[in-house]
DNA sequence: ACCGGGATGTTCT
DNA sequence: GAACATCCCGGTG
């Protein structure tokens, strides 16, 4: 039993809308898995987010409506996927860095051919992607809609009341700013642990 | 455990 | 031509 998150949920600060994305569910037509780590990108005023120097072909879905997904391929080879939020016009989104697999194992095992254990699946953005089968093709689906099979879901369980909170990943501007959150205690977080 | 380097190609300067 | 919201492997301690 879940309810599909919509449009209002995403329609807001991607610091508001990224700790309230911990403990969700993320569904695509090969599996499910409950998010535990994100990271908040609020666009033109973030030296750290693709949006910072305006639009782009690229970062074209980041301005667009809420709820979509914003897909980018990096380092030649990874797909990383974040959910659009703010209102129309206005670049934010949350990136999905880590989740721990509910459903699809199996499916994921093939696809993640060099993991071993269960928390080697999703636990990283590049990883969650390939996990769930997610790639360019999923640039600016709408998960507020019916979407090909794919959705956010609430199934009941809350965000942690304190969740673990520090510095993002990988950048080189903006490294400072503290937007980064993850289920405190669970063995599926990306590197380097909060 | 932690650290350093290579893979690989799109995006933007 | 440089940078890149990463991952994996092999080194060392």
């Amino acid at each position: 039993m879940s309810r599909r998150l919509g449009r209002r949920f995403f329609a807001r600060s991607p610091i508001e809308l990224a700790p309230d994305l911990l403990n969700k569910v993320i569904v695509t037509p090969v599996g499910s898995a409950r998010l535990v780590e994100v990271e908040a990108y609020c666009g033109t005023d973030d030296p750290g987010s693709h949006a910072y120097r305006g639009p782009t072909p690229r970062t074209e879905v980041m301005f667009g409506r809420a709820g979509h997904l914003y897909v980018y391929f990096t380092y030649g080879m990874h797909w990383c996927a974040n959910v659009v939020a703010e209102h129309q016009g206005t670049a934010g989104a949350v990136l999905l860095r880590a989740a721990t697999p509910l459903t699809g194992i199996d499916g994921m095992y093939e696809r993640r051919v060099k993991a071993n254990r269960p928390h080697d699946l999703c636990s990283g953005p590049a990883k969650l992607c390939q996990a769930l089968g997610i790639d360019g093709e999923y640039n600016g689906l709408d998960l507020a809609a019916s979407a090909f099979g794919v959705s956010i879901r609430d199934d009941g369980t809350p965000p942690p009341s304190r969740p673990a909170q520090g510095a993002r990943v990988g950048l080189s501007r903006g490294v400072d700013l503290p937007w980064r959150w993850a289920v405190p205690g669970v063995k599926d977080v990306s590197r380097p642990r909060l």
